[in-house]
DNA sequence: GCACAATGTCACCGACCGGTGATATACAGT
DNA sequence: ACTGTATATCACCGGTCGGTGACATTGTGC
């Protein structure tokens, strides 16, 4: 008896540290995913994971370290998820259109990511930042298999429209989700989706044809 | 003397309910601009107003009322800040490129503009969507305004291109704001703005240009 | 068998949050 | 001058947060 400490109804986990850390990184994922970063706390994530927090100071030395375990776990996912090198693409508008289209394909249905996008929107810190950096090392290490050694037409600045591509596709992605639309543009169907690309197509074509 | 209640320590405030409402108003503002959505709650607004929190709830039924009422002292300031018509636009893709200069313009250095925009991509709501309806039909009057009967070339989807224009404008301001950088792109001076925004004419002319 | 570390759990702390009732104080109408 | 009301402030509540020290349980090496 000797009371008190509550005794036998609580089941001590499965005394496995490794399957443990792995159970918060999950449980970091899911309450990110679900209800962003406004919600992710020690508490939180402890609770869903169904152990106590006092494992993720230990394990982890707090939130910060356990976001960064997610991040790395995180950045893995990515280079998977873009699309695998089929045929070599034969212009360099070509090479941004694949970008692009894997780009909105990954990011459409990746909810992770795009909450961790606002994210870093939100709150920049150093954390933040090396999420946001270890993410564009994939793309650019994806970008590099697919290129060749095709080039941009001169008299076109390729970073800064890349980065106009990229930043339209991220923008949209997420105003989906968050809203359901975007400008007046309704993002709800594949059809719409399917517009949407058709656009983006045309303008890399067009910014990128030979002058 | 009863003792108990401060006393005279604290000098009550100018007993005037518009000044009072204004200064509330002003320091959501500053709050929001400042800090972020995250630290927008009804204890650090009525702390930087320098009177009490009460006050929110009596005038504003609430933090939401509050939000509500800067809403809309805020589309007022979106219409003004947008640039007054001039010559009229030659061509559709003039009137576009005017469009994006404008509202990169303006979103460059309106801090509380971009705070609002991460905010309704990262937690939408009613009252958040109310306020970006009412800043989207600011933009689209100030669009009537310009247009006059101008149309986009036949096989261009308008809509979905000024979208994706629309959406890199805006997404690399907040990142701008947020990180310094986008996708490589460093935009800390203005010299890497004129670059970037001498890249979007040229995708509008690109995508405008009768074909 | 016994010390010892690793793992897991619990109880508690101070701080802040949103929200509300009670209480002063100024002012306006009579 | 008296009363009523709007204005402003304070004190307090329950709840949640991040963070920490103490305790219980399991396994390991000797």
């Amino acid at each position: 008896m000797s009371a008190i400490t509550g005794g036998a109804a609580s089941v001590p986990r499965t005394r496995d540290r490794e399957s443990t850390e792995a159970m918060l990184i999950s449980a970091a994922r899911s309450v990110l995913a679900e209800v962003g970063f406004q919600g992710l706390g020690i508490n939180t994530v402890a609770r869903r994971a169904g152990c106590d927090k006092q494992l993720i100071y230990r394990y982890f030395g707090g939130l910060d370290g356990l976001v960064e375990a997610l991040g790395t776990s995180l950045s893995a996912d990515l280079a998977t998820a873009l699309p695998k090198v089929g045929e070599p693409a034969a212009t360099y508008a070509d090479l941004m259109q694949r970008l692009a289209r894997g780009l909105l394909a990954v990011l459409r249905n990746d909810e992770l990511l795009q909450r961790i996008i606002v994210w870093e929107l939100a709150e920049p810190s150093v954390l933040l930042t090396k999420l946001n950096a270890s993410r564009s090392k994939a793309l650019n290490s994806w970008m590099a298999a697919q290129r060749g050694d095709l080039v941009p037409p001169a008299g076109v600045d390729a970073p800064a429209v890349n980065a106009v591509i990229i930043a339209a596709v991220q923008h949209m992605a997420i105003s989906a989700r968050a809203k359901g639309d975007f400008a007046g543009l309704a993002l709800e169907t594949d059809d719409h989706w399917h517009r949407l690309q058709a656009t983006i197509d045309d303008m890399i074509q067009q910014v990128y044809r030979p002058r």
